[in-house]
DNA sequence: GACCTGCTGCGGTATG
């Protein structure tokens, strides 16, 4: 972990000189001595002068292991020590895993114990006892979760003022993560609520690796001041990317077990998955690295089928699954193995080893199938080539319907090989997708306004709305929609919220119920699951949600199993070892393809050039895509009619814009399917005829909104959808999953010029 | 055709 914060010196070199270094406290400067760093990081010697000179907003910007909590912890704690007036913290750091504050405690107890400072580690795990006696007596750092510094709002509402008195700074650790998303949301709004109860503006500095546009981070982390918002951008350790992509084509429909011993009699025709793992067996072994899967189910497959290649080669497990459905203990088994280093270890993970804990730099990145985003490719290369001189090394693996096949047109495009090459072109330009913004976020506002609530024991409407959508996050819900939101959760069966005579606004008695629990502070959903496990001994879970019975064989953490018995009312499923066995389907709602990404495939197929970290099966089967694209007109009209009264619409568009004008033709009596950029349709009656329906869209005949209610399963997406009614719900899902505004423009292109 | 994250107070009983 030293040589994580600042290059080691030999024990002969003298103490670092640099005017950042002089400005720190003399103890700091006695500890980096004694530690016998040669010199600050490029991201430290920025940051020192702008902390101690200034005490603006700041956003610090730099690679993973580039030393960013000490450029921000270093001239803060060198202030404190300067200058301490208690009761209250000094500084808050808020991290979004109990595993990141646990790292960060580690680091900073050393140092503060030197200056004689408490640091004050505050999650789940942490005893109460403990937690109660740094609210007595709260001075120093504390490191806290969001969802505790909520569980503090709500259970010790009239403690705030004081335990955040004399707060000089809060800093924000892997601010990239908590920008437009529902944790992020709630953050801010806990941010604005500590200010106003303590009544003056506390420095925010946000650390962060990936970041597509630093302007719409500013505006996250000071919302009402986003330009004196400083940046401090640190492109130093940047390392040489290699990158390799490898096409396998596959004629198998994808729900089989890839290397089924009992089809292919272990005699190496396997299947093009199976091809995928002994690639990946030869190339990978001896070395620890990280293979991301784009979902449980294929993570637990490519496990399998690497356990059986090593088993059947008698050569120990070096391969082993990781995602949050597997137990605590397999997980840290894991992540020692990859943090010591010792002994040779692949993870193939699904995004939980994609940021927050040190695992120390990592040989090569392996990637199955494309990624979700730009930003989570960048993010998963991240974890290599962080030694100075190591390449950042990506092997992706696309698996590909088979040449020469029988294949759809849709499918002749290739698409999933198509986006992997727009998304590391995107890469190598630099490009990430922005944060989503002017989301109204409903859910959370509703959570907010239950917390509000609780906090001051009751509160008007117009505090309320003051609180939450003027000062906090929630500013593009105007006072029309905030009104409605308000009377909705008031007139429910069991309202959540009721009103006193005083106008003065109280929960009510289902409100009170879901406040008192545990389970009120996290402002996202958690998916009910099955408990499995064997001979008492339990191996992780799976959602309820998947169709299970007696008998049925499945694979998880990289292992074969027969379900023995269910057991509905405790959530449990014990299982014995099998031989067969697939991976279970763990369902989900879709990624959203970012437009940006769609746009760059299409310049994929449409031009001429060949990517050189092709192999020649990805080369043969990428000629062949622009082959079929050229054939298929798509070029000249976004509108083809296929065989049997199907037709192909291109959208180019990203999944948002689809999905939306998929729901609309889906309400007008069609079928459709929708892929990267384009949809499947098929009209359901022969009397429906799909031109007339894009020239009605085209030109406002049809009245989007209201057939957009058709899908509310689409509608209910967070914690407290449940409790809102279909226009809310439609409102706050236009406002982030469906662009109801870009569809006309659509359905124009589709059908030309219109008389 | 997806992934991840988080969590308190109190009452019961056993032990020194």
């Amino acid at each position: 972990m030293d040589e994580s914060v600042a290059t080691r010196s030999r024990p002969s070199a003298s103490e670092p000189k640099s005017s950042a270094f002089d400005l720190l406290a003399e103890p700091v400067r006695r500890w980096i001595w004694r530690r016998r760093w040669t010199g600050l990081r490029d991201i430290q010697e920025q940051a020192i002068p702008r902390l101690m000179h200034a005490d603006g907003d700041l956003i610090l910007a730099a690679a993973t292991a580039a030393g960013k909590t000490e450029a921000a912890f270093l001239p803060l704690i060198s202030q404190v020590h300067e200058d301490h007036s208690g009761p209250g913290f000094d500084l808050v750091y808020i991290g979004p895993l109990r595993a990141l504050i646990n790292d960060q405690f580690r680091r900073l107890e050393d140092l503060c114990e030197a200056l004689k400072m408490k640091v004050h580690p505050w999650h789940g795990d942490i005893p109460a006892i403990r937690k109660r006696r740094a609210r007595e007596n709260p001075r120093g750092i504390l490191l806290i979760t969001p969802e505790s510094l909520e569980a503090l709002f709500v259970l010790r509402g009239v403690e705030i003022p004081r335990l955040f008195a004399t707060t000089r700074a809060i800093v924000i650790d892997e601010l990239h993560d908590l920008l437009d998303s529902e944790r992020g949301v709630h953050l801010r709004s806990l941010l604005t609520r500590m200010e106003l109860a303590v009544g003056r503006r506390i420095r925010r500095i946000g650390l962060s690796a990936t970041l597509g546009d630093m302007a719409l981070a500013s505006a996250y982390l000071r919302p009402e001041a986003p330009d004196r918002v400083e940046q401090l951008i640190s492109r130093a350790y940047r390392s040489e990317l290699r990158v390799e992509l490898r096409a396998y084509a596959s004629s198998q429909p994808a729900d089989r077990t890839f290397l089924d011993e009992d089809e292919d009699g272990g005699r190496g025709n396997a299947s093009a998955p199976g091809a995928v793992g002994e690639h990946i067996f030869e190339n990978f072994r001896g070395q620890s690295n990280l293979v991301f899967a784009g979902s449980r189910r294929e993570v637990e497959s490519y496990s399998d089928v690497l356990r059986t290649i090593s088993e059947r080669k008698r050569i120990p497990v070096e391969f082993f699954p990781h995602y949050s459905g597997l137990t605590r203990e397999h997980r840290n088994f894991v992540e020692k193995r990859l943090k010591e280093g010792k002994i040779p270890t692949t993870a193939v993970c699904t995004s939980t080893l994609e940021l927050g804990i040190d695992i120390g730099s990592v040989d090569c990145v392996g990637h199955i199938g494309p990624p979700w985003s730009v930003a989570s490719l960048r993010q998963r290369l991240g974890r290599t080539g962080r030694r100075p001189g190591q390449p950042a090394v990506l092997r992706m693996y696309a698996v590909v319907p088979q040449l020469h096949a029988r294949l759809r047109p849709v499918q002749l495009l290739q698409l999933g090989l198509v986006r992997s090459i727009a998304m590391i072109d995107l890469l190598v330009d630099g490009w990430c997708e922005p944060p989503a913004k002017d989301a109204l976020h409903l859910s959370t506002l509703t959570h907010q306004i239950l917390s509000v609530i609780t906090e001051r024991g009751g509160a008007s409407a117009q505090r309320l709305y003051d609180t939450l959508c003027i000062r906090g996050p929630f500013r593009t819900v105007d006072t029309q929609v905030f009104a409605s939101l308000l009377r909705q959760l008031g007139s429910l069966d069991n309202a959540l919220i009721e009103q006193a005579s005083d106008g003065s606004i109280l929960l009510g008695r289902q409100g009170e119920r879901i406040v008192e629990h545990y389970s009120f502070y996290a402002a996202f959903q958690t998916p009910q699951e099955f408990r499995v496990v064997h001979r008492s001994t339990a191996l992780g879970t799976i959602p309820v949600t998947i169709p299970l019975s007696k008998g049925m064989t499945i694979i998880l953490v990289g292992k074969r199993w027969r379900i023995e018995f269910i057991h509905f009312r405790e959530r449990t499923i014990e299982v014995e070892t099998d031989t067969r066995g697939a991976p279970p389907i763990f369902g989900g709602y879709p990624g959203a393809v970012h437009d940006t990404v769609v746009q760059r495939m299409r310049d994929v197929l449409s031009d001429e050039a060949m990517p050189p970290y092709l192999d020649s099966v990805a080369q043969e089967v990428l000629i062949a895509a622009k082959a079929a694209y050229r054939q298929s007109a798509l070029e000249d009209r976004p509108l083809v009619r296929l065989a049997d009264d199907r037709y192909l619409l291109a959208t180019w568009t990203g999944t948002i814009k689809s999905m939306t004008l998929a729901i609309v033709l889906t309400a007008l009596g069609n079928s459709v399917e929708v892929f990267d950029g384009m949809l499947e349709v098929s009209p359901l009656d022969p009397d429906i005829d799909l031109v007339d329906q894009l020239k009605a869209i085209a030109t406002g005949q049809v009245n989007l909104s209201s057939l957009v209610k058709v899908g509310e399963g689409v509608l209910e997406f967070e914690k407290f959808h449940r409790f809102l009614n279909t226009d809310l719900l439609a409102i706050d899902a236009l406002s982030t999953r469906l662009d109801l505004d870009a569809v006309p423009e659509i359905a124009r292109l589709c059908v030309g010029p219109l008389d």
